[in-house]
DNA sequence: CTGAAAGCGCTAACAT
DNA sequence: ATGTTAGCGCTTTCAG
């Protein structure tokens, strides 16, 4: 491995002029300069981050912590959270929980041990806040992303995005295409991380004068196979639904396949309405129906505030919202009653 | 930040005891110990990662090249990956090249300035091998998975998997079903990666003296979009065709979706099977019959050649096989005929 | 059993 | 314009 001092004695300098030739600081003589860069080409002399980023007092890294990366809506944010930070000079540490508590404290302990530079979380509803917030008490930046609770403040910086306003933007929709008689399948607990995005749907209800009860809705998991059993034994004991929103594509997934198994046809017999629009929404056929919600701009804002955090700026917007979701009309939806 | 220096002098002793207690080396006495302890405890101590990769000049990272997270295969391989390395004290570093040189450049000029301490690279073929051949020879251990071109030998430690014999498997379920008019859905080039798994197919349709000829295959990318159009035109080119080889489990889910558009009932009037075995293959309906590849074996066995790499194993053996693939019946494969 | 000291490779004042 | 000098926080001989 060649160091800066070989290449310093290779080019006859010292090993500052080296680290001054090779970032553009300070001033160097333009033969000197010349010398340097040979001696750098020749011996293929890399920098060893590491070492650099001791001295620095900063890893050249950001973390992302992730709670699956199976949910396929993950690997696509980390994207383009990865293209933001790279764009910055920074690389990606992905780091997967995997729901497992251990495991995220095993990521916390080390990137706040400075592995990492900052923090970014997804998906705070697994996550121990407590722990977020003792490291940031150490001094390390943390962002919260994705932050879908209207109601709650917070415990730590991050970046909203309106899902209630998605969920009242698919309720919307559906209502708009004559639908009266619609179920809920929700993809977490019933108090929950998508609970915001089931509030907006049935407000819009409520205020369109829409009945819906308990009987309409299913609370689960936020997986294909859990949307798509939720659909069937909604539809069982509900026959009359005419469409269902889905408070998550995946899920979504999920009931447009029950849909098949059961024989109805989308969207003549139900229509089916996710969130999100992760990229498979629109692979699948029928298409599906759903309200995007600005991920790339997400990851940008949420990089963005993690730098300005570890510039100690303090002023920071502790809560940063995002532009509001945008409905894309696809395959799965249509006017009601057409199948019957 | 608190630092060992603080722990040592709140517990009265320095900074090499504090080491030698936290790492378990050395002899240190029970009652120092637990003054070190307690201290540790006090002052929230979490060791800095980097100094400490630095003084013992090893990152505690790998790095994970892969070409597209957006292919949902990779993240799987990754959570694989990513638990083998966890489980030796390492943190998972995953890269995303999207198919961009520069991009790679970058992550292996980063990770060859000791970012990471080894390098795993996916689907080498996307990659320029040049570059790895270098970063080897700056004494970067690197390990390259799947490879699946049992005709050359791989210019790096590799983890072969035999996609041949998927592939033979693949037909001979299809053959076995009565299937005579099989067609065949590549998602590579003609000279790409996915050649093998091909040939493994039509070296067994030969084998059972069935005829495949030119018309009878597409090439293509390794997208559901891709398999959707490939299936389209095969299917309207060649309509006799009962059954559809695909050489990955993505562009399988898009025929399967063509299938469907065309008003084909899979599997009585079409049978359709992949290679791989992702998860979405038993997520969708009708759940795909594929050959699954041992994923997770593949990356336990790339992650223990890296092992071997780092602490110098001379005798690495170059090459590792990884038990033979299996078949999955789900389905989407069925008895020829039954449909007509 | 514990301490002192050197050094990992780089950066950042401060000198010259 | 270039060199000198300290560290960054930790590990690791080597003494005591």
């Amino acid at each position: 491995m060649t160091t800066l001092a070989q290449v310093a004695s290779k080019a006859g300098v010292t090993a500052a002029t080296v680290s001054n030739v090779l970032r553009g600081r300070g001033k160097v003589g333009a033969e000197t300069r010349e010398r340097v860069l040979a001696a750098v080409r020749e011996l293929k002399y890399r920098p060893n981050l590491t070492a650099r980023a001791l001295a620095e007092g900063r890893p050249a890294t950001i973390a992302l912590i992730v709670s699956s990366i199976a949910n396929p809506f993950y690997p696509e944010f980390a994207l383009a959270v990865e293209r933001a930070v790279r764009k910055l000079g920074y690389f990606l540490l992905v780091c997967n929980t995997n729901d497992d508590p251990a495991q995220e404290k095993a990521y916390l302990d080390a990137v706040g041990g400075s592995l990492a530079h900052g923090v970014l979380v997804m998906n705070a509803d697994f996550v121990q806040i407590d722990e977020l917030v003792q490291l940031r008490e150490r001094g390390v930046p943390v962002v919260l992303c994705m932050w879908e609770k209207p109601d709650q403040p917070p415990p730590l910086p991050s970046v909203a995005v309106d899902f209630y306003r998605a969920g009242i933007m698919a309720a919307e929709h559906l209502i708009a295409l004559g639908h009266r008689r619609i179920g809920a399948v929700v993809g977490s607990e019933r108090s929950g991380n998508h609970i915001w995005r089931y509030r907006g749907f049935v407000d819009a209800l409520a205020k369109a004068g829409i009945a819906h009860g308990e009987g309409d809705v299913i609370f689960g998991h936020d997986t294909i196979d859990e949307g798509r059993s939720a659909a069937h034994t909604l539809l069982a004991g509900v026959p009359d639904l005419t469409a269902l929103f889905v408070s998550n594509d995946l899920p979504a997934l999920g009931v447009l396949q029950a849909a098949a198994e059961m024989g109805l046809a989308v969207p003549a017999d139900l229509s089916v309405i996710g969130i999100t629009d992760i990229q498979l929404a629109h692979q699948v056929r029928p298409a599906l129906t759903t309200v995007a919600v600005p991920t790339e701009e997400s990851a940008v804002v949420a990089v963005e505030m993690i730098m300005r955090m570890i510039d100690g700026d303090e002023e920071l917007t502790p809560l940063r919202e995002t532009a509001p979701p945008k409905l894309v009309v696809r395959a799965s939806t249509g006017l009601v009653g057409r199948g019957r």
